[in-house]
DNA sequence: TCAGTAATGTTATTACATAACGATCATGAC
DNA sequence: GTCATGATCGTTATGTAATAACATTACTGA
């Protein structure tokens, strides 16, 4: 089912985004992070994030253009039938992963309403952190 | 409250997204549709979507870069205290949009557990609509 | 061995968005 | 009126995000 086996560029980006451990990066960020180890154009980090993505190892921020590893707790990416939702603090930029199952219930019954069939969804809350709260 | 006056450029870059009536539109795509109009250059209409944005009578699809007129029921864009939720039909393109209560109570209540203050959320949903579906 | 496929590399290009600066136009205080 | 102020608008250049197209290497199994 894991469609192939895990290549080294896919390695590279992975260990990079679990590194910044909850701070997204962005693409060209971590080209520039994986230049040492010999990445050099923004493809090879691309196809290495699209084939993580399939994986469920990484997830897209939409609105930043940027991305995170994967902190679901549920084994490697058993996303289906909860909708994942990001906590992302515009103070510091930290990002918080939830997998809701009751959020996903009231998607699904949204959906149920209009006569959508949903594959997947995702929520994005911009807000500030209890850290940058206290400040 | 409005911040001020609405300006040319506005009013042009929004009658584009309600003609355009529940298909979002890039800037890119508003810009060449508006040429004829007079606009020349990017600026004009991101500066014009922006302004649109404050005054919630567009949105922004994160997922899409894209744009979208707001077609909220609730005169002009008092979306506090509800989460927005978009339904993206991957296949014709047209968005739903909605403005539900009980999906926002489920944000506010996600983000009192951990203690976040949220300030803004949107959740799209991509899938298939009825139309595409019954193809 | 060699055919097939997955992974990788490289260059160029497209798409999305903003910086920086200057010009124009309305409005109200005086 | 006129002049200062701030909002709007215009243009060039640039920065950032993502993909197209094509060539190469490497693993795998009949």
């Amino acid at each position: 089912m894991a469609k192939t086996k895990i290549g080294r560029n896919e390695n590279l980006v992975l260990e990079a985004l679990r590194d910044a451990s909850g701070a997204p990066r962005t693409a060209y960020q971590l080209l520039e992070t994986l230049r040492p180890e010999g990445l050099k154009a923004p493809l090879q980090v691309y196809r290495a994030l699209k084939s993580l993505s399939e994986r469920h190892l990484v997830h897209r921020l939409e609105s930043l253009n940027a991305y995170l590893a994967c902190s679901c707790t549920h084994g490697e990416g058993e996303e289906d039938g909860h909708a994942l939702v990001f906590a992302i603090c515009d103070g510091c930029g930290t990002v918080r992963e939830f997998a809701d199952p009751a959020l996903g219930e009231r998607v699904k019954a949204l959906a149920a309403e209009t006569a959508f069939t949903p594959r997947f969804a995702a929520t994005e809350i911009h807000g500030t952190c209890a850290d940058c709260r206290a400040g």
